[in-house]
DNA sequence: AACTATTTATAAGA
DNA sequence: TTCTTATAAATAGTT
């Protein structure tokens, strides 16, 4: 939208992504800040970049669920807290074997690396690729899906007690 | 934005705020999306009007991952050909274990994904990137190395028989 | 819903 | 990253 019109597709240079990426970022929170405003609605607005770091805008009670699941990362080892959430076999086993992969590489050296083609590399990359990128878009879904929970309860306690505006 | 700048500010008059909403919320929406596929982005936005109705975007790049990976059935099972590269037993334990972790994910269904909490999710995505990361470097330094060794034989070539051009 | 005068957002370049 | 600026896009008030 300035010295030429673009085409909507994905910004193929990674700087000039990167670039629109936070022009347009701020563009995008700053409308949804003045919507919330001028016209009293609720708005919860999360954007991840491709690298993975989370920006996040919510208007009134949703702000609640957002800090609750804190934006950052957590690295959270198990404290010897009791797990709340049950887990289903599949769960437990893809955390142990994450669990593994990341210890050994970890614990490996340059050398041992080495030995890898590059073919061998790229398949490990996507590999990795395929379940970040699964278990990034069950995050977003889920934070969507608290949010409307959380909507609907809203809408039940109003119900029964309107709030004070 | 238009014929008059106006405050942001909540809109008093019920049926202007109403006509507000709506552009307003087109103009959001379509911003968000923009945004997510200019820059390879996770956009969720929810949005509640006055009255409680709601609206919604989100993208998945599940599409993506399904068909990133038909295109790339890896999973190359070891077809009797002997591995032509030497492979020390910490790769050998890293590639079964991708496999192992890449084929459970591939047989969840999204119910079974969701016993996950999102902090449960925060720490797979952590533990992914890192392995993640660690691949790509070594793939960089690989490739430059690949480079060198070329530019190297190229070198060498130039001295026994020059090129035409 | 459309129209259009203005304000905003922003792509490219520094 | 920040700023500049020409141009594209969004939109407030009007019809």
């Amino acid at each position: 939208m300035a010295r030429e019109k673009i085409e909507i597709k994905r910004i193929a240079n990674a700087p000039a992504r990167q670039v629109t990426f936070s022009k347009r970022r701020r563009g995008l929170f700053k409308k949804a800040q003045e919507l919330s405003i001028l016209c009293e609605a609720d708005v919860a607005l999360v954007v991840f970049s491709s690298t993975g770091k989370l920006y996040d805008y919510s208007r009134s009670s949703m702000k609640m669920i957002l800090d609750k699941y804190s934006l950052y990362p957590t690295t959270n080892q198990n404290d010897g807290q009791p797990n709340l959430e049950p887990e289903t076999q599949d769960i437990r086993r893809i955390k142990q074997q994450i669990e593994e992969i990341t210890q050994t590489l970890r614990n490996m050296h340059g050398e041992e690396l080495e030995e890898l083609s590059l073919n061998e590399l790229q398949q490990l990359e996507e590999q990795l690729e395929i379940g970040l990128t699964r278990v990034r878009s069950k995050k977003g879904e889920n934070i969507v899906k608290e949010i409307n929970a959380l909507q609907q309860k809203e809408v039940c306690e109003e119900l029964i007690s309107p709030p004070p505006y």
